[in-house]
DNA sequence: GTCTATACGCGGATAGAC
DNA sequence: GTCTATCCGCGTATAGAC
């Protein structure tokens, strides 16, 4: 199971090619304009302003504002990648599950105004949607979650869990609380979403394991 | 409580002030290509075009593309709030619950691929935040879900029954689902979160009080 | 009350010089 | 790699026609 992914040494991104040093600064500039005035609310005006150049410079290192937005997602994504590696170390599915979830609800909650602003875009959405790199972590991160489980029963609880995590965390009812007490509260009821059983045996201890229903 | 609110013959919106004809067009062409174009990618030239006008008349009815965008998602709001009133008209609180849980899931499965690429737009999100109108609506919807408690307990599980629900009803995973299947799963599982209760014995201080103002 | 004509500034995008 | 110059579409804005 323990695949090893080549990680560069900066930690920044994983898969797709390597950023010069241009590029480097372009996404983290774009980074931090995209989690404050939104990503449609960002222009190549403001990461050439910030980095001190021209538009048109900006423009020469990525051909649209899209690869931008790709590059700058990717590299949130990638903190996700490093998560799942350090899951996918531990000796049995349970507890990969386990140090999963407690590491998708620490980075949510360390990145609640960064990261789902970003990713939660529309439009970042279906650019990800399209990127090979991209579909290959969320891919890894469902097998993760449910296993080789294939039913629409499991399809629509991994959608529930992921969506609950990423939009709990910007959503207006939670803007008060400190990270803290939103992580430790996200973790209890996550982990709790994800042991739910079939309303069959309601926690009743099964004593054998259940045979793949699949 | 139950207030009952005049609604016009197409039903189209509750609250606000009423739309005259050439606003109702308006309107009505911005729901259809915000939900194939997102609200970023649409235009007050395409809504100008579908209608048949030029952008300069859409202009003279809503002086700001921030006002039809509002305009839009109020009325999708509106429905929302129509739920709420036929949840309330049961007997007790459980029912009501039970009532206004398989309204929100009917609502969302049912405009699927409409609403929540407009309420989930964060500019729109940001738009509605401010919306006095908007806001009535989610507290008395936060209110009838959690009642009247006020941990951040009640906080985070409101936060993630609501994200889980509108996020999964678009996510990638479920695509290929058919309503009804949707339905039905969306409805099990989230019922069955908003029943779980607090697990017992299990408390560790988070000790540092920080003061959270962002 | 509903629309047209026209214009301004900004944003994304492109070509070519240094 | 970075620049200037230029293009077109978009949101915004005003004045006025029916």
């Amino acid at each position: 199971m323990g695949r090893v992914t080549a990680l560069s040494a900066g930690g920044e991104q994983s898969r797709s090619a390597p950023l010069t040093a241009a590029q480097t600064r372009i996404v983290n500039a774009a980074l931090e304009l995209f989690a404050r005035h939104g990503v449609g609310g960002t222009s190549l005006q403001m990461i050439a302003d910030r980095i001190g150049v021209t538009k048109a410079a900006v423009y020469h290192q990525y051909r649209t504002k899209d690869e931008i937005v790709l590059a700058a997602a990717e590299a949130e994504v990638a903190r996700l990648d490093t998560v799942m590696d350090a899951a996918e170390a531990e000796s049995n599915r349970a507890r990969v599950r386990a140090a999963l979830l407690r590491g998708i609800v620490d980075l949510a909650v360390e990145r609640r105004r960064t990261t789902s602003t970003i990713l939660g875009d529309p439009v970042v959405a279906q650019l990800l949607a399209h990127d090979a790199g991209f579909r290959q972590v969320t891919d890894r991160l469902y097998r993760l979650l449910m296993g080789d489980e294939a039913s629409s029963d499991a399809y629509v609880r991994a959608a529930m869990l992921t969506a609950a995590i990423s939009g709990a965390v910007m959503h207006p009812l939670v803007v008060g609380l400190d990270d803290d007490t939103l992580r430790e509260q996200l973790l209890n009821l996550a982990r709790r979403f994800l042991e739910l059983r079939e309303p069959r045996a309601r926690r009743k201890r099964p004593a054998t394991r259940r045979a793949a229903k699949r």
